[in-house]
DNA sequence: CTGTTAGCGCCTTCAC
DNA sequence: GTGAAGGCGCTAACAG
């Protein structure tokens, strides 16, 4: 019990006492057990975090912030990757609620009717991330998707181009197919075509932007602007056109989503939607510490987005 | 007791209790509680995983390999990132030690004194994973990294460059230094001489490479092939190149390390040594379950490299 | 096939 | 300022 005071820094021990019993714990390289610990308060510093994928250099961003934050105040993120896949989700919710987390951050609305009543249930604080234009379980922390995708597709339509296409990478991506929804909705409303080859599966990464701008452009070669789902995506398009010496914006322009940096290091900085992809990471996690130290917590915090005009279109 | 075999489908449960039991949990929502689990047990599912950095490409795909393989054995991996910092990965070795993981993954070998002794001390299996050249502290996983700059040096020592420039990003990057040693006492040994900049700090992301780049030949305009410490910071340069009209390879060469996919997406494709970064990982989380099960595992598993040519040199 | 006992290591509470 | 008792929820081992 002295050790534990010690170890812990609570309650009251003598001098003498404390820098033994630390001496001790060096010599023998005594490890607190949290297993003990946490079964005993029943209550442990561990945050779930679920996000869909691992290799997306956006969610890396949001993960950082998260992990910076929870650190501060002496929390644990424990991570897991859905692949997009609801099902999956669930599984790992499920699997993480076994130990016990003190909250959980979700990414996104859709989730199984399972996740959903787990969440409910159990009552800790979930914060769900990234999209703000919907319904939270309980709070969320993100930007509007919709308002950010008829910002592009306006400001787009506005500079004149009437041959719009697009390259989506969307399965189970829902904030991305939202966007593509407000995009051909918009163009829809004004009368103006949007070409749009079947939903691609895989990693919207540079690569597959590149491939999929020329597949595009060989059936479609009237089509004088392309919005991509992302930067990846778009920064592969990019490519494209270096390698085959056609000229953006004039012959051909390029629009992204997400404001990575190296959109902006392209040779022509790319036309995009930037939003703030740490500060989202840091406010979901000072949302759930927030909360758990009984905070008041607003339900939906906006942190917006902006357009870069760039110089792809 | 029951309940708790028909949660772990262990020990002989009647068909009738097995679905009753069943039946119930679903109703209440009931959770395993591993931490209790895990007490009783002493011993957990999962795996402790430090890499130094959570945006670094190269680590979320090695990332993805120990998921992948962890998961289909029942563990789970618990992530810490490290920053390239001895003592930051002490303290995430301390506070993941607490959670009493199964086994351990690490990069490189170099660590602290003390998280050397933790891992010697608690005897659970560790692989540090990457770097082959060397003494793990148990077993390591990866590749020879001296050997794979020698590889690229060599090749274009024998292409006939001899004015070289090199841009690294390897602070507290001990594989990076290690191969930016070999390449520098390689043409030491040719009497050929090497242009290195200061050490940057920061990421070696693709707008790091094409600013270094551009300040590089700016005070060193002789230079006909920049060797960069990965792929990222060589496509920023490619990106300079562009912007600049200067001709690649012709008037300036380039190279970088590591066989990112996008590298190859490039206009040209990148000369770059690959290595199998979603094996790295698989290979590191088998040989921690492998040890586990009580199987012999190799101290060392070198799964080697590949020099591409490319089309920058 | 099912239940009982004891204990994993810690922390809350209450004595001293 | 320190220690003893009891319990967190589970499982190994044993009893029936």
């Amino acid at each position: 019990m002295t050790v534990s005071r010690v170890m812990r820094g609570r309650g009251t021990v003598s001098e003498r006492t404390k820098t033994h019993v630390l001496s001790v714990v060096e010599d023998m390289g005594y490890v607190q057990n949290r297993l003990a610990g946490s079964l005993s308060e029943s209550r442990s510093n561990q945050i779930g975090v679920i996000i869909p994928s691992i290799v997306n250099a956006i969610f890396n961003q949001v993960m950082a912030g998260i992990a910076e934050e929870l650190e501060k105040a002496g929390y644990n993120p424990v991570i897991g990757v859905s692949d997009y896949d609801m099902k999956r989700e669930e599984r790992l919710v499920e699997s993480m609620m076994a130990w016990r987390p003190a909250g959980f951050i979700l990414t996104d609305f859709v989730h199984t009717e399972r996740t959903r009543n787990i969440m409910v249930n159990t009552g800790i604080p979930v914060v769900e991330m990234m999209e703000t234009g919907g319904r939270p379980i309980d709070m969320c922390v993100g930007f509007n998707h919709a308002a950010s995708a008829r910002m592009m597709v306006k400001h787009l339509y506005k500079k004149g181009y009437r041959r719009f296409g697009y390259l989506g990478w969307y399965d189970n991506d829902y904030a991305a197919a939202t966007r593509y929804r407000m995009i051909k909705d918009y163009l829809a409303g004004k009368g103006v075509p949007l070409v749009t080859p079947d939903v691609f599966a895989g990693s919207p990464d540079i690569p597959a932007g590149k491939i999929a701008l020329a597949q595009l452009l060989d059936t479609n070669p009237e089509i004088d602007i392309v919005i991509f789902s992302n930067d990846a995506a778009a920064t592969g398009g990019m490519m494209h056109c270096l390698e085959e010496g056609i000229a953006v914006p004039k012959q051909l322009a390029l629009a992204g989503f997400s404001g990575l940096r190296y959109g902006q290091a392209l040779p022509l900085p790319l036309t995009t939607i930037s939003f703030r992809r740490f500060e989202i990471g840091r406010r979901a996690a000072r949302a759930v510490l927030n909360t758990l130290a009984g905070q008041d917590v607003p339900r939906v915090t906006d942190l917006g987005f902006d357009l870069i005009a760039g110089a792809t279109s």
